[in-house]
DNA sequence: AATGTAAATGATATAACATAACAAAATGAA
DNA sequence: TTCATTTTGTTATGTTATATCATTTACATT
């Protein structure tokens, strides 16, 4: 159980971290390689400090980060490797938060062609700070429908949902919240 | 045609707008009596303001426009405004654009237990800068069942769809943007 | 009308998030 | 090497939002 891959963060605090980071790690360099980006030394260390854990991550907070291990480091430096990550698929920005949190997703995707962006919908636990990036057909397809119908092109999906996870419905209080996980 | 209620603002840039301001002032009025809140002036000024047109509007916007009506006005003064009408129901606030926007269905809700509170889905132009509430039971369910298999209580919900209406398709180039309808 | 209380607004300051603009350095191709 | 392009550094500023405390207003009670 401790070196599964894991699909749904909630409720798993105690899993192998280390695990998910290196396997997001080695799917972005893989599909940067694919795609003739450059994962430099710089948006790789941004990355690997997202994947910290399961929570998003405020552009400051990484900015901090950065500057424990580098000195000065601008907000500029932050957000063009987050706009670089974001670009390809590798980040998504969680707009109700404006935070940002790995896709746990690159590389097996049907509707990466060439470039990995792709729509992300996630469930959102206001109890734990977890955010899980999910898929669902049939909400895939009320959208498309909906928007076939009023004729609207669909070019950008943000998709939210925020209140309590199943593990911590089952919990009375709230517990404190650690950074990662 | 000019004076008819407007469901669907895109495409409807020479509609009879102050029919919507009047009906969402009404309306506002009428929920606010209802439930013992106060539609104080300040309020109620800056929610006609929000009503300018169908486009979302920012805070800073709102702050501006209050400013060349009041003088020296600062940003607590419009935050706290929406914030009021945010929680009555009145506006919305569009996550994705950091902007605010009337809700043109206070009132007519059946899962409106006092308070005016709902959850609100968009559709967003990105050539025109229209927002469109939406209400669609597909989605609705998609959205109940997948929250349902996955044990998760949602509290709030984020949805926002951006991309080209009907209209904007059907035009090859971009028109240029006036500040309201 | 005077008083007390709670709600609303005013005012100041600052926090938090994000980008414009230009300089310098690193990279890769010719 | 030279050149062009991309990436990173640096400075400054723009944009959105909130904390805090003072003052005023509304309104129920006396």
């Amino acid at each position: 159980m401790a070196n599964q891959t894991v699909d749904n963060p909630f409720a798993a605090p105690g899993h192998d971290h280390r695990s998910c980071i290196v396997a997001a790690l080695d799917a972005a360099e893989a599909a940067c390689a694919r795609r003739g980006e450059r994962l430099t030394p710089l948006r790789r260390r941004v990355l690997e400090l997202v994947w910290r854990g399961h929570r998003p991550v405020g552009a400051y907070d990484l900015l901090a980060l950065l500057q424990d291990e580098r000195g000065r480091v601008a907000p500029p430096t932050v957000y063009r490797a987050l706009d670089f990550l974001c670009t390809q698929g590798l980040v998504h920005r969680l707009e109700s938060l404006q935070a940002f949190i790995g896709c746990g997703h690159t590389g097996n995707h049907m509707d990466d062609q060439g470039d990995g962006r792709h729509a992300a919908h996630f469930l959102i636990c206001q109890d734990c700070g977890v955010a899980v990036e999910i898929r669902d057909g049939q909400l895939d397809g009320a959208i498309s429908g909906l928007a076939g119908r009023a004729g609207f092109a669909i070019a950008d999906e943000t998709i939210e949902l925020s209140g309590l996870c199943a593990a911590c419905r089952n919990q009375s209080v709230s517990r404190p919240v650690c950074t990662t996980s």
